[in-house]
DNA sequence: TATTGATCATGC
DNA sequence: GCATGATCAATA
């Protein structure tokens, strides 16, 4: 189906465009599929542990975006360990939703592919811990500020925030409280595209 | 042109 | 303010 027949099942208006609407199609489905955990850390399927994440792709079947996974926790020293990290919490348990995410097809002309439930295999969890771990080693020393978006394989730390003048008391490497722009941990687009290759090739 | 760094909307 | 949902737009 497409976005504008999902919407108007739901009585729904669909933006024009996705510039200050830019959540709006993780929110449709959201509500199409009863997803009850609000803005709470949590899973949005509490019931089921599922986390919902739509994925816009091209129309070759590569991710448009990455996938935010995440804030990250400043301002604590002490280290967390991968077992009981956010991330790997919130990426035990996800059903991804791809749909037609190129910014020249209107937004309720876009279609909807089939969704799949997936939980990291052993492989694809080592890889995230690696990049977690090396990510987590560079804040819990007080790097913060010098840490890059380059750094992490398949997980990054980027900002996110409201605006470049949002900020956020963090830890520096002299263990002294800093203000710091808001980061969010990512999912790079080559790992989401493992994942849909690897996800889709069965139903050729 | 892919990626990084910046930004937008909503709920509590 | 900080969590949720992300995409935009400047830069490398």
């Amino acid at each position: 189906m497409t976005l504008g027949e999902l919407a108007r099942a739901r009585d729904i208006e669909p933006p024009h465009d996705l510039r200050r609407h830019k959540g709006w199609v993780g929110q449709l489905f959201e509500r199409l599929l009863g997803a009850d955990a609000s803005s709470r850390d949590e899973p949005d399927f509490t019931a089921l542990g599922v986390e919902l994440k739509s994925l816009p792709v091209t129309e070759d079947g590569r991710p448009v975006e990455s996938t935010f996974v995440c804030t990250v926790p400043l301002g604590e020293l002490e280290a967390v360990p991968w077992e009981t990290s956010r991330v790997r919490r919130k990426l035990a348990r996800v059903l991804w939703v791809p749909f037609e995410g190129d910014p020249a097809i209107a937004v309720p002309m876009r279609r909807v592919g089939a969704p799949f439930l997936w939980s990291p295999s052993s492989l694809e969890e080592m890889a995230l811990r690696d990049d977690w771990e090396e990510l987590g080693g560079i804040i819990g020393a007080g790097g913060v500020e010098s840490l890059s978006a380059r750094v992490g394989r398949y997980l990054q730390v980027r900002p996110k925030a409201a605006n470049a003048r949002s900020r956020r008391r963090a830890i520096d490497d002299e263990g002294l409280i800093l203000s710091t722009l808001p980061k969010g941990f990512y999912l790079r687009t080559r790992f989401t595209a493992a994942v849909l290759a690897a996800n889709l090739h069965t139903r050729a």
